[in-house]
RNA sequence: GCGCCGGUCGGAUAGCGGCUAUUCCAGGAGACUGUAAAUCUCCGGCCUCACGGCAUCGUUGGUUCGAGUCCAACCCGGCGCA
C-alpha cells in the first residue's frame, strides 16, 4: 500500500481552483498549500534542521545534481538517506536536475533566470545560432544531458533513468521526472522539440521509477512544460496527467519553466485547468509572496523557493510592507525588530541594528537570523493563505496583504 | 642640526615623462524566484554630474611640446647620526 495520499480538505470555489488539502508521505503530513523549503546540498544553508523546523517548515526539497556531484547518491544512501543524513524528520523531496540543464546550460552566464522581466524579442533568435562557442555547462544530448562539473571539470551524462536512480538512492518522499527547464528566449520551435524531449523522459522516468519503487514508498511527479505557449502547455499537461506505464501514473505534478513574470498566471492556470484535481501540483521554484498568492488561486499546492534563504543571507529581509535591505544607514540606529509582531526567532530577540551590524560585520548568524525570519515569513503566509481557504476569506486576506506589501 | 627614506580618494596600494591615475577594503545604492550565490552589479572631487566641461597625486616654483613621475626649496612623517 502506498505511504503517499493527497486529501483535499476544502476549496475556495467562486471561479477559483484553490484549494486546501493534506499530503501524507512516509516522513509525516504537510498541509497543503505549502512553502517548501529548498536544502539543495542536504542542508538549508546557515540553517540547522531545529531552525527550519521552529520557522514551521513542513517539507525540505534537495537537489540531485548537486549531491550526486557531492557527495555522491551512493554516499548519502549509505547514510542513511537523504532525511538521516541531515538530520530532518519531516517529508523531503528532490529536485531532478532539469533545473540544472537550464541553469547550467541555456542560462548560464547570460543573465536569463528563473523568472525574467520580459521577453526581450532582440534575445529570440541569436541563442540558438551560437551553440558552438557559447559557454556552458550542460549540453542536451538524444539521450539525456552532458553536464560539465563545475567543482571539478568531471563530465556526467546524466539521462532520465540515471535520475530517477539516483533520486532513489537520495531517498526522499516525493521525487520528480527529469525534465528540460526551457529559456523564454527559446522560439517556438525550440519549445516544441523541447517539449517532445520533456515527455518522452517523463515516460523513461515513470518506467524506471516503477523498476526502483517495488516498496511503494517514493511518489514520482512529472513536470509540465510548454514555455509561454498555450497550446503547448495544455499539450504538456494532457500528456503528463495521462501518461501511464505499467498501468502507473505520476502520484503528483510539477509546472516547470522559466516564466516572464506577466506570462506566469496564464500559464498555471492552463495547465491546472486540466490537470487532474486529486493529485497535488508543485508550481516549481516560485517565490515571491504575490507569485504565492496567483498560484493558490490557480490551483497551485506547492511551491519552492530559493528566495527566502539566498535573500535572507544577502541582507534582503521580507516584511509586511515590503522588502527592506537591511544594511542600508536607515537600519543601523533602528532598534526595533524587524516586525513588531512578527513570532519568529529573530524577531523575538533581535533588532533591526543588531542585524545591520552583524550583516556589516561579516558575521555568520547575520546569513542565519535573516534567513529564519524570511523563511519563517513566507511558510507562515502560505499557511495564512490555507487557512483563508478555509475560512473563505481569501481574496480579502489577499487584498488586504498585497495593498500593504506592494505599496 | 646633518644624512637617508617617504607623502597618490576615508584607509591601504599601483602608477617606463604621454591616452580616462590602478586595485583592494571601508562607505553608499541596487539585484537575486526547481541555488556554481554568506554572491553579483553600479556609485563615491567639482560644475544644473545625462551629455559635455574643469580639476586633482603634501606646498610653491622650475625643466619640458607635455610632470603623479625629473629638478629645487619649503612643510609634514619615519629611521639613522649628532
Amino acid at each position: 500500500m502506498s505511504s503517499f495520499k493527497f486529501t483535499i480538505q476544502s476549496k475556495l470555489g467562486g471561479g477559483t481552483l484553490a484549494r486546501a488539502g493534506v499530503l501524507e508521505t512516509a516522513h509525516g503530513q504537510i498541509e497543503t498549500p505549502a512553502f517548501v523549503v529548498v536544502g539543495t546540498k542536504g542542508t538549508v544553508k546557515s540553517l540547522n534542521p531545529e531552525q527550519v523546523r521552529d520557522a514551521g517548515t513542513q517539507v525540505v526539497l534537495a537537489n540531485t545534481y548537486h549531491l550526486y556531484l557531492q557527495p555522491g547518491d551512493e554516499a548519502v544512501k549509505k547514510m542513511g538517506g537523504l532525511g538521516k543524513m541531515m538530520n530532518w524528520s519531516g517529508p523531503t523531496m528532490t529536485d531532478s536536475g532539469g533545473f540544472q540543464v537550464f541553469s547550467l546550460g541555456a542560462a548560464y552566464k547570460k543573465g536569463i533566470s528563473k523568472v525574467v522581466q520580459t521577453v526581450d524579442p532582440s534575445l529570440l533568435i541569436p541563442e540558438r545560432f551560437d551553440d558552438s562557442d557559447a559557454p556552458r555547462l550542460a549540453k542536451i544530448g538524444q539521450d539525456g544531458v552532458s553536464f560539465t562539473s563545475h567543482l571539478d571539470g568531471s563530465v556526467h551524462y546524466i539521462t532520465p533513468e540515471k535520475s530517477i536512480q539516483i533520486q532513489h538512492n537520495l531517498g526522499a518522499d516525493i521525487i520528480f521526472a527529469f525534465d528540460e527547464c526551457t529559456s523564454p528566449t527559446e522560439d517556438l520551435k525550440y519549445q516544441e522539440e523541447a517539449l517532445e524531449r520533456t515527455h518522452n523522459w517523463a515516460r523513461r522516468s515513470l518506467e524506471e521509477h516503477n523498476k526502483l519503487n517495488s516498496e511503494n514508498k517514493v511518489a514520482l511527479f512529472g513536470i509540465v512544460q510548454g514555455g509561454r505557449e498555450e497550446r503547448l502547455r495544455k499539450d504538456s499537461a494532457k500528456f503528463i496527467s495521462e501518461v501511464e506505464v505499467d498501468g502507473k501514473k505520476f502520484d503528483g505534478f510539477g509546472i516547470g519553466g522559466s516564466f516572464a513574470k506577466e506570462d506566469m498566471s496564464t500559464a498555471v492556470k492552463w495547465v491546472n485547468s486540466i490537470l487532474p484535481e486529486d493529485k497535488p501540483r508543485h508550481l516549481l521554484g516560485i517565490g515571491e509572496p504575490e507569485d504565492l498568492f496567483m498560484g493558490i488561486e490557480n490551483g497551485v499546492d506547492l511551491f519552492d523557493c530559493v528566495l527566502p534563504t539566498r535573500l535572507g543571507r544577502n541582507g534582503t529581509i521580507y516584511t509586511k510592507t515590503g522588502k527592506i535591505h537591511i544594511m542600508n544607514t536607515e537600519f543601523r540606529t533602528d532598534i526595533s525588530p524587524i516586525e513588531n509582531d512578527c513570532e519568529c526567532y529573530t524577531c523575538k530577540n533581535y533588532s533591526k541594528a543588531y542585524l545591520s551590524h552583524l550583516f556589516h560585520g561579516k558575521e555568520m548568524l547575520a546569513g542565519t537570523l535573516a534567513s529564519i525570519h524570511n523563511v519563517y515569513f513566507l511558510v507562515n503566509l502560505v499557511k495564512q493563505i490555507r487557512q483563508s481557504i478555509i475560512d473563505g476569506t481569501f481574496f480579502e486576506f489577499k487584498k488586504s496583504f498585497l495593498e500593504k506589501y506592494l505599496k
